[in-house]
DNA sequence: ATGAAAGCGCTAACAC
DNA sequence: GTGTTAGCGCTTTCAT
């Protein structure tokens, strides 16, 4: 079954390497045959002095890598993966770009994999279902080494498939009770509880909120809502609930303008706002500046996200710090160990939340 | 050299077909020899029912689709590249994904190479040269089948890098004279120069600038300045310049603010603000309101990017719309053209700005 | 319309 | 340390 001998006669000998590749193939670039034949080395040995280099010895190395530099070899990295099976790809997946509050974790998912060698495919998925299985079929094609979902996948169907295909999964952005995988997160009802304490102890009794309506702002409502109830009984005694205007997302400038405006006309006495994005908050300071609503003196808002223009507002403003670096960080790292044949120690990890109290409040 | 006959005995015998896999492979899924097996077909017939579904009987389609449901195939995408050399992978690189200027190409870019069957693999270069030639070997060694660059490579050798690997390229979101290869982009001198008239037709005398400092925004505001003292001779005659104030990018609203008070400091007569992004724009107004400066009546102010928030703004912000949107979509759609064999009509494409007038000028 | 053979470019596993 | 062998899972090509 051995090849014979006129196939790669001359690989030990130096002197004779110049062999003619067996067919001058395609367009493509050169190969790491092409790279072991100049270094007359067979290809398995200028595969571990690029990607093990201490396997081999210096000499060896230091050719090998005068070649790749030389004529410029770049490995395709789909032939490494299939003979690997590792791809060096990470997925992730948002619900959408625009929106910008995931955007710190895109960027640090980014970065601390680029630094580790892998790159980041991105997938949008909609707040809608639909596209979810198409985009989870896409990921899975492509065997990526892990991936990073915002919230988790709505669909049953797509979280069986994700599981079954044996990736390491990262869900972020919440604490979802039944993780498909790992899980890097924080609490968004104790948020919702959080705020509404917060504002309350700052003598505000009349809350409302400005919210989106996917499903983790409308937990953090309800619990905003309940404990806001919670501290004042005299209100649900006399019937009244919090006063809350829904948006669909993803949230924007416009829409806290308009939510000020309706929740105001529906109740004029409330004295604080919680907003589900920093850029709504904005918009229902713009409001008011346009109202002539001051604030923090007659109107209190808080928003949520600590964009990189929140301290910059005027008044600056309040928000609910959650760091979207960290969580990006710590995602990217939890695949990364995970795709080295490590486990994670604690599959859980609660980044939290810091309410930043600027003058808005 | 024919395979023995045990190897692969009985595919053309459906009552015989339960042949088991050679040996259980890893832990890895179904490939294509478990549905052609399960479906009592060549692999090869497989393949092409999913890939080339006109190309085979209804019935074995029928068949082969029905197994594939069944098992949860999904084929490997690594395999498929390799061996069609189509990775059905484009790589997007811009500078930083947050500062949101970009978002809505990368969405656009998403959204069409999604609909198509590609996937988006996102890098970011930072504003300094030194990950660019790294990030560009990343890129090709995933072969993929086409390269959108925001503005262009600066590295002389990632240039050649990306012409020899013989890769799609892009360059978008700027007119470069000697394009690596397909350009969708606008002219960032003719913005500086019609903003300038702009602002002076509308009665303006005492024009200036905050800007980022990349290449892009250095041109822009160079055409800036020019047609300005072009329009107001006698403002050079004095001696006098265009005050401009630089920032680093990403350019935030804080750098807004700051950049109004240094202005104004420098010279308190400046009448009209041209900013080279809206979110500047927007600190700008923030800081005008703080400082009790009436927009329009005193201080004109105008953006670039058009941002989603832009029009929400108080006093609703003018600005320079460039269509994001446009941008990504015309270039994946060159890619795809292109990766079909075909080839693109017109490799360049000014996809223009337009002034969009609204209450801060 | 369907199938068999032969790789795509790389690396795991095992020799030496 | 270094080389050889045998695939990874798919598609191209050519035969039927």
């Amino acid at each position: 079954m051995k090849k014979p001998a006129i196939d790669a006669p001359d690989l030990a000998d130096p002197a004779v390497a110049a062999t003619p590749a067996r067919k001058s193939r395609k367009g493509a670039g050169p190969t790491i045959r092409d790279v072991a034949r100049m270094a007359s080395v067979a290809p398995m040995t200028a595969s571990r002095a690029l990607n093990n280099p201490q396997a081999v010895s210096d000499e060896i190395r230091q050719r090998v890598l005068e070649v790749v530099e030389r004529i410029g070899y770049v490995p395709n990295m789909l032939a490494g993966g299939l003979a690997s099976k590792k791809s060096r790809l990470v997925a992730a997946v948002v619900p959408t770009i625009t929106g910008s509050v995931f955007l710190e974790m895109v960027q640090a998912l980014t970065e601390t994999l680029g630094d580790a060698g892998y790159q980041l495919m991105l997938g949008q998925s909609g707040y809608q279902d639909s596209r979810e299985d198409a985009l989870l079929e896409a990921i899975i094609g492509r065997r990526p080494d892990g991936v990073v979902l915002t919230g988790t996948m709505r669909s049953e169907q797509a979280r069986r498939k994700l599981l079954a295909s044996g990736i390491p999964v990262v869900e972020t952005w919440d604490l979802t009770p039944t993780p498909i995988d790992m899980l890097v997160g924080f609490s968004h009802e104790r948020i919702g509880k959080s705020v509404a304490e917060y504002l309350h102890r700052r003598g505000r009794r009349r809350l409302a909120a400005i919210s989106a309506n996917d499903d983790r702002a409308v937990r953090r409502n309800k619990a905003f809502a309940d404990a806001a109830l919670a501290l004042q009984p005299e209100l649900a005694a006399r019937g009244l609930e919090v006063p809350t205007w829904s948006v669909p997302a993803p949230t924007t400038l416009g829409s806290g303008r308009a939510g000020l405006r309706e929740l105001l006309a529906r109740d004029p006495s409330i004295d604080a706002i919680f907003c589900s994005s920093d850029m709504m908050a904005l918009g229902v300071l713009l409001e008011a500046h346009a109202s002539g609503i001051r604030v923090p003196e007659q109107l209190a808002v808080i928003g949520l996200g600590d964009q990189s223009f929140s301290a910059d507002t005027w008044p600056p403003l309040s928000t609910v710090r959650i760091d979207g670096t960290a969580i990006g960080a710590t995602a990217a790292r939890c695949i990364i160990t995970r795709s080295e044949g490590k486990t994670i120690a604690d599959p859980v990890c609660d980044v939290g939340y810091i309410i930043v109290e600027r003058s808005t409040t």
